[in-house]
DNA sequence: CTAATTTCAGGTACACTGATATAA
DNA sequence: CTTATATCAGTGAACCTGAAATTA
């Protein structure tokens, strides 16, 4: 078992896109362990700021603006319905929408929830200094714009 | 449907996390659309190149080498073997392995995947130039390295 | 006995496709 | 008639857990 060669990299390990999704795949694990710490996962923080940043809104509009399916979002109201940190209401100018809404409960949890995210940032972005935290932030949101832009993702 | 808001980034938008996981996304997009072009995914390409740059082996230290899953194994190297690309042999030396080992048309096959590699890198660093793709590199390897060790994860 | 190998069955988070019913 | 909304069913690649049988 102490073959050398299975601790060399391979050359594939060196791509811009291995290094990229492997980082990301990190980046995700870390979040999602802050984020299971208080019974969470991505789409329900997503949600809530987004519930908080723009107010009450109808399914269809927090898919838009949050980025998440539509498919999906049924789903994640659901979850958050189920544990009172949303409400969903019937829109009676529009009969065909819900009009979810963040609760006094729910409000809390995002604060819970801000606070896992930014310990994960910080423990993401352990090994760098603060210029080259910057460095790669702008990197990243050049590369970010120019492919949304080429595919048509909103923001 | 012209509410700006549904163009407003939230504020999780800015989150490295975030920018990390969504860049990678758009690189995960472009080099398995490369990939499927030729009926090939990611498990693939690493198994093939794994194979080449270390020469035949069972399934288990390829999975070591290769980082893909023993359980996730068994599919891939079915999946190669059924079109001819790997051969899976038993070992006479040890009844509990296979040895598998690349055909000449798996090399075939792994040429015009590495191209396709290729050409994905160009398209995901496009917008940034020679040292700016030094440079996230170099930020990405030092993040990737320094998880890398915290979790144990080989490579 | 323990340890390594292969295989199978399944689960999860995220992103997506398609179909349906209802209402604007 | 066309469009928007909400819901449900299901897919996919990648990554993972657990269990089983076989052999070293």
């Amino acid at each position: 078992m102490e073959d050398p060669s299975e601790r060399t990299p391979a050359g594939w390990q060196g791509l811009p896109s291995w290094l990229l999704t492997q980082t990301a795949g990190h980046a995700h694990r870390l979040v999602a362990e802050g984020f299971s710490s208080v019974h969470a996962r991505g789409y329900h923080y997503r949600l809530l700021a987004t519930l908080e940043e723009f107010g009450p809104a109808s399914q269809a509009a927090l898919g838009r603006r949050s980025g998440i399916h539509l498919s999906d979002m049924v789903a994640t109201v659901n979850e958050l319905a189920d544990r009172e940190l949303v409400e969903r209401a019937p829109d009676p100018s529009d009969k065909r929408r819900n009009i979810v809404s963040l609760t006094a409960a729910g409000r809390r949890h995002l604060r819970r929830l801000e606070k896992r995210v930014a310990e994960s940032q910080e423990e993401l972005l352990a090994p760098l200094s603060a210029e080259e935290r910057q460095r790669l932030t702008e990197l990243l949101s050049r590369l970010l714009d120019h492919h949304n832009r080429r595919t048509g993702t909103a923001d």
